[in-house]
DNA sequence: CGATTCATTGATACACTTCAACAGACGTGG
DNA sequence: CCACGTCTGTTGAAGTGTATCAATGAATCG
């Protein structure tokens, strides 16, 4: 789950068996037929960085496939406080078949390429298509794997650990495609800002700011442009993670 | 502790059509002719409150349903802090098909009733049986829902808010088979402890017991023994959860 | 009955938030 | 090219919600 793909060289035509993602997507297990059946349902749409792709409570018309870019799924409460609850990264699906109306918020944190299917062909399709349905719960169970792991960094990690964590799940997905010595260090570029990790995290963008900074001091990590981040040490941040060495997150 | 009784030994025979959660369950789809399959791979096991019925780790040998009390989903950081990431009512299911190790440690909050399922003849049977099938991904897509609203309250929700939330769902929950008129209020048994509560809204056991007796002394909920919980103005409760009207919480 | 578990309550500590000021990067238009 | 506004990030000072430590009470049980 979660592996960066390499960057499209190639334009995403309507050709499904060409879709970079198709091996990790929804559709991964389908066979010839059913990837036509797909494209007769299927448009593809861009969104810049910060549109907001879904609102909650939106009629769902699609769902769909994230092709290329990360979106966030989130939640908003009355009096402003968000948080971040998912992480849609290339291959992961949009929306939810069986559901009229949106609960969570979708946004572009990148640019964004969607891969759409019409809801209702699709959850027609869904109930004739095994294979569909299958990776359909695959993913769906490690989505819910996913989220349980965040509601222990949620409920009892300190703001340090929080942070830690963070930069470890980042940095080893975006390396886990040219895996990395862990005793030279990795190098990644963080594209969230301060205040979507603090949604993320439950923080406030000023309690980030002050523990990058604080790791940064204590020579856990070093940065370039604010942005960009060295691990020289990487056993060291997995440590400040709390976690047990084995990590625990499923990349 | 962990007794293994002969099906027949209790109220709660081997005919599935009898199960007082068979219509809420993993096997609410199935026709007669699947839920006879289903009845030659089960057998009911009793645990007493505290047991573990799964370690994290744990080989699964089984996967099942809770028929009767109340399980707990947990994890544990190495320095003991804990957090609850689920929590297992009667009809929610048990374990991961497809999944050798268990990733969270199961506990049983009270007495708990278990109608097991040997996991491979289950998961074969899961690959033949679309009804089957369906429902599991109704059920995790609602569990991935829950865990979402969850990450919101552990994330951003003060403690007063995040007990407002606890007995709201439970309360909800328990009485959703018995519909209650919403301005008659509605009483409710609270089956966990204070330090259960505490891990799963991330608390301290101290900071649930005075937020509750604040809850109490306030009006908006009465207490009869501790774990009896009245709650007459139902609209007040909800207010106090910080959710919009509408509650959001899907039962 | 003491022993044990569960819950309450108080005093104090501190991690994180809140409020506020400021600095750098960037683009835009006069 | 500079003045400007905006967005992002940093830093400081003060406030507060929850944790921690500690003692006591209430309920249950063999």
């Amino acid at each position: 789950m979660n592996i960066d793909i390499p960057a499209l060289n190639t334009k995403i035509g309507d050709k499904c068996a060409d879709c970079p993602i198709h091996h990790r997507a929804v559709c991964a297990y389908c066979e010839k037929s059913e990837l036509m059946m797909l494209e007769t349902m299927k448009s593809y749409s861009n969104y810049a960085a910060g549109d907001t792709i879904i609102m909650a409570g939106d009629n769902m018309k699609f769902v769909g496939s994230v092709v290329t870019g990360v979106a966030s799924l989130s939640q908003t409460m009355e009096d402003g406080r968000r948080q971040m609850v998912g992480l849609l990264l290339p291959s992961d699906f949009v929306g939810r078949p069986g559901r009229e109306y949106a609960s969570f918020d979708v946004v572009a944190t990148t640019p964004v390429t969607l891969c759409k299917f019409e809801r209702k062909p699709f959850e027609k399709m869904l109930e004739s298509t095994p294979q569909l349905r299958e990776r359909m719960l695959e993913m769906v169970l490690d989505e819910l794997d996913a989220a349980r792991e965040w509601m222990l960094l949620l409920g009892r990690k300190t703001a340090r650990e929080k942070i830690a964590s963070l930069l470890m799940i980042i940095g080893k997905r975006q390396n886990s495609l040219s895996p990395f010595d862990m005793n030279s260090g990795m190098k990644f570029e963080l594209s969230l800002t301060r205040e979507a990790m603090a949604d993320y995290l439950g923080l406030t963008l000023e309690t980030v700011s002050r523990q990058i900074n604080a790791l940064k001091k204590d020579g856990v990590i070093e940065l370039e442009k604010k942005r960009h981040v060295i691990v020289k040490d990487f056993t060291r941040l997995l440590d400040e993670t709390g976690d047990d060495a084995d990590g625990g997150y499923v990349i």
